[in-house]
RNA sequence: GCCGGGGUCGCCUAGCCUGGUAGGGCGCCGGCCUGCUAAGCCGGUGGGGGAAACCCCGCGCGGGUUCAAAUCCCGCCCCCGGCGCCA
């Protein structure tokens, strides 16, 4: 099994500090591990020498009788006590190396903008036609014209309010205060139409993947330290995933930690490949390195609901299949008519699983600025290195590394804070994407149509 | 949670009691043979180190006993059956 970065880190580990620097990282990390690397070797040749040699005498004794075999068990105790020496100084380097290897980011794909910030991704296309208030028009310009792209809009003279305020004051159908009295800051009761309207968009999501013949599963929302750590980065682990106390359990930040560990330690036929699911279950984020950041409502929040996309695939394959990843992610987005682009992040911006990253991000009227939605990223073999999972080629029975692949479908909460935002009326209401509608129509008491704002019975 | 049975190469299975290089079947890969096909025959089929020869490791995971552990001992995980508890 070889792993496309320990391979390079081997033959060329100039080439692998160019990535490790396109990503604004300590090139440090790489002289590191080619250390460590060096020196288990050369312990290991040595302690496998000793142990041979203990083999054969081991041998030799089950032959012996009498005096001979004494003098050779003698002998074999003395190599034994040298090996334990021997021994004990591998374990302690084997451990520093595999922390070493387990630092290293992904390759940077050729594709990938450089730089060591978001203000470095690149838009590459745009669909619909935003609304723009007149007060934000430079900037959505700044977000346009700069990178070179002509998009039409909708000029509006009066201010869409956020998505925060529309939820708790205007619709009345959230309350974060007492969520955060009752379980922190980022939490949230949601009631009655914009719970529908999460249903709604998960099952349209749903619908949606398992139509084009991705396999529907409902993953493990905990995994144990072993699987979280084949799919994650360090940085990532600590900003985003709680523990369960007491139990070696982690509370999963997507169905892709679940769906990753789907197939570890196993080796799948190629022509099983590619194998396509689509997940969905609750997301659970410590949001630890979020500061203040959006703050305010469901946009960045400790639980919310996710389809999600995961794709096992031939190293060959899995360029064109991240194409097909976003793509199915955009037509969700047509399809519920939200403007939006598609961003190539930057090489400093990408977080170090994935070797290309695209996000999805709409036009927020409320803020005048585009906004992630979903996150798209080929992982190659990065995950599949620390799961274990293989491919077998049939040509002469050779194993590989998979590459994987994820993307979001459907954020409920984000999407419902783009809905908020992109759908109201100057008078408050929310028109429901027609989309949505043929999944709220087994719910009496689903909206249909249109949300409409609280009745305030003693309002002027 | 308790009692019992189990986890061996991609899959199935032998070996465990009685410690001494893990055997067989299926599948797959390569080759031979056969006018085609099937069958048959031979070899290969886990991970790692090494330029190679070759060597080391590997029987759920981690320890222990031993010159030597799939095999004996301890802890943990998982699966099956029974009992208990419970949504």
């Amino acid at each position: 099994m070889s792993w496309s970065i320990l391979k390079l880190l081997r033959e060329n580990p100039d080439e692998l500090k160019k990535h490790v620097k396109k990503r604004f990282m300590d090139e440090g990390i790489v002289d590191e591990a080619l250390k460590l690397d060096l020196e288990w070797r050369k312990l290991l040749s040595e302690i496998q020498e000793l142990r041979h040699k203990h083999n054969v005498i081991s041998r030799e004794i089950s032959r012996l009788q009498g005096a001979e075999r004494e003098e050779k068990i003698k002998e074999a105790k003395e190599l034994l006590s040298l090996l334990e020496e021997y021994e004990k100084k591998l374990n302690e380097l084997e451990a520093k190396r595999e922390e070493a290897l387990l630092k290293l980011p992904n390759i940077v794909h050729d594709s990938v903008p450089v730089g060591p910030d978001d203000s470095y991704n690149l838009p590459i296309r745009f669909y619909g036609r935003p609304r723009v208030w007149t007060g934000y028009l430079d900037q959505f310009r700044q977000q346009t014209e700069r990178y070179g792209f002509k998009v039409e809009y909708e000029l509006i003279d009066w201010k869409p309010v956020g998505h925060a305020d529309m939820l708790e004051l205007v619709l009345g159908m959230g309350n974060t205060v007492k969520a955060g009295e009752v379980a922190g800051s980022r939490f949230y009761y949601l009631f009655n139409d914009i719970v529908f309207l999460d249903m709604a968009l998960l099952a349209y999501a749903i619908d949606h993947l398992t139509s084009k013949g991705y396999t529907l599963v409902l993953p493990p929302y905990m995994l144990r330290f072993k699987y979280i750590q084949g799919v994650i980065d360090y940085a990532t682990f600590k900003d985003a995933i709680y523990k369960i106390e007491g139990e070696d359990l982690y509370l999963i930040a997507t169905a892709e930690h679940s769906l990753a560990a789907l197939h570890a330690d196993e080796e799948i036929p190629e022509e099983m490949l590619p194998l396509k699911y689509v997940g969905v279950s609750p997301c659970f984020r410590k949001e630890a390195g979020a500061g203040n950041r959006d703050l305010k409502g469901i946009f960045r929040v400790h639980q919310f609901h996710k389809v999600e996309q995961f794709i096992f695939a031939k190293p060959e394959e899995s360029w064109d299949l991240m194409e097909e990843l976003i793509s199915n992610a955009e037509e969700l987005f047509k399809g519920l008519n939200l403007p939006y682009r598609v961003v190539n992040i930057a090489s400093g911006d990408l977080g170090a699983p994935a070797a290309k990253k695209y996000d999805l991000e709409t036009w927020m009227p409320a803020q005048g600025l585009y906004r992630e939605m979903v996150s798209c990223s080929n992982v190659t073999d990065w995950q599949a290195y620390r799961l274990k999972i293989r491919l077998i080629r049939r040509k002469g029975m050779i194993r590989e590394l998979v590459h994987t692949l994820n993307s979001t479908a459907i954020a409920s909460t984000r999407t419902i804070t783009s809905i908020l935002e992109n759908y109201q009326e100057p008078d408050g209401v929310v028109v429901i994407p027609k989309a949505l509608r043929k999944y709220l129509e087994p719910f009496n008491k689903a909206p249909k149509d249109a949300i409409h704002p609280v009745k305030r019975e003693k309002s002027s």
